[in-house]
DNA sequence: CTGAGTTGTGCGATATTTGAACAAATATCG
DNA sequence: CGATATTTGTTCAAATATCGCACAACTCAG
């Protein structure tokens, strides 16, 4: 790409308000400056122009993002065929089974969610469309991963940290490639609390009419509720069934 | 504010980002130049620049946004208490009364839904956290404008075109007048298929701990379920708890 | 009252926006 | 169907705005 097709001005603004997103809801200038690696000046005038378009709200000491900013993601999923494909069955299927379902796309090595219907609440995170996850110890992640040339696959883990997130966490690289290998191989993937303790989930990966992964599909419970290695017989199913019906509608 | 504190670069990447919620999923240069204003050459420059930082995709014809602009609006909902506060009492409630619960707040002369639990689909329009609706034909808009200063009040009417969505939309500006009145005397609101055939719902306010409206509180059902006027018995006691649970847990 | 930390400001150097002109692609019409 | 008209995408140099630094004003804690 061109160097003088490239807004920097724009590059830095959306670094600022990706920044806000980790850490406390206000912040300071320094602290924004801080936190993008830009100079104290042009996060300043970053933040203002924000405030001035009513994205951010400043009090004269920390600024803060409005709800507005909710338009931008709106922007992508009100016209993107594919959460408002999913979101109806989503709901058909957490209401059959009475546990959460969720839709999400692979991006970097992070799963995004796109669409979900919550029936209770397991997790301790709260989980929203654009929440995101490390791909490689989530079940949508490693169906996702499965479903990636083994190069690239093997990328995405190169790049992430595999730090266990609790005692079930599965870090070892051979292990997590034998278990994407499995994956590729059954079609699904389990979570036996992997990512969080008493949470299991089992996905399935998501293909267009051209038999290309395009998302993968979820069923998240507490694993006081269902004992992870039941999930694939009580929920395979159903989830294959919605798979099924989806496929000959994404373009 | 200062001339030099703006960044002209964010405000355009913005508007190409917004100009994307209206439309085609997919748009050319020339349609981005024609929707936001901008020279073709400097949307251009916005749409590659946004190409080059993942937020949107180029196929040498179309732009697309991609689901990293989800993380944007995720910035905001994870760090922002009151959508997280609000969402599992949304879920309760949805869950106890069998329909959609959501929350939003007032900006500008719309609201944006910053929390919501689905139970069915009962609107053709697929209402997910950053959705915008006509405050002055929804529940939870009325009861948000009827919370205002009289002045802001009608200048927020001022500005919203008044258009009948449905036969059953109040439009003559006394009705409205009276209707906000009345909305601010019993403290509730509730819509007869005035903003979709087919859809009533109450909301009710939800204020802060010094007694300010911040936000409002909605249960949505289809007519075919329950008459418009069978509303507040059935369901304002459950609201009016959960209004009395959150409001010394908002700043 | 000091001093560390933070915010606001002016300015030269640098990078970006602009608008028109050109090239390529697509549509229109005889 | 081919030629012309129209739209669309791209390029370039001049005009303009932004960037980052250095410094001043301010705030808050000890």
């Amino acid at each position: 790409m061109k160097q003088t097709d490239f807004v920097g001005g724009l590059a830095k603004g959306l670094r600022v308000m990706e920044a806000f997103g980790s850490g406390q809801p206000g912040m300071t200038i320094a602290q924004m400056s801080e936190a993008t690696g830009l100079d104290r000046a042009t996060a300043r005038r970053c933040l203002l122009t924000l405030a001035e378009l009513g994205y951010a709200h400043y009090d004269g000491k920390h600024f803060e993002l409005t709800p507005k900013v909710l338009r931008l993601g709106h922007a992508y999923l009100s016209v993107t065929p594919l959460p408002q494909l999913l979101q109806p069955h989503l709901e058909a299927l957490s209401k059959e089974v009475g546990q959460s379902a969720s839709a999400s796309v692979l991006e970097g090595s992070e799963v995004v969610y796109i669409a979900r219907a919550s029936q209770k609440r397991v997790m301790s995170i709260n989980l929203v469309p654009g929440s995101r996850l490390p791909a490689w110890c989530a079940s949508m992640g490693r169906v996702l991963l499965a479903a990636l040339p083994q190069e690239q696959m093997l990328a995405v883990l190169d790049r992430s940290e595999l730090r266990p997130l609790t005692p079930h966490t599965k870090v070892a690289r051979p292990d997590l490639l034998a278990e994407l290998a499995r994956v590729r191989e059954q079609g699904y993937a389990v979570i036996d609390q992997e990512l969080e303790l008493g949470l299991c989930s089992i996905a399935i990966p998501l293909m267009d009419a051209r038999g290309r992964v395009i998302a993968a599909l979820n069923i998240g419970a507490p694993a006081a509720a269902i004992d992870a290695r039941d999930m694939p017989e009580r929920y395979l199913p159903l989830m294959r069934h919605v798979q099924a019906e989806l496929r000959p509608l994404l373009p």
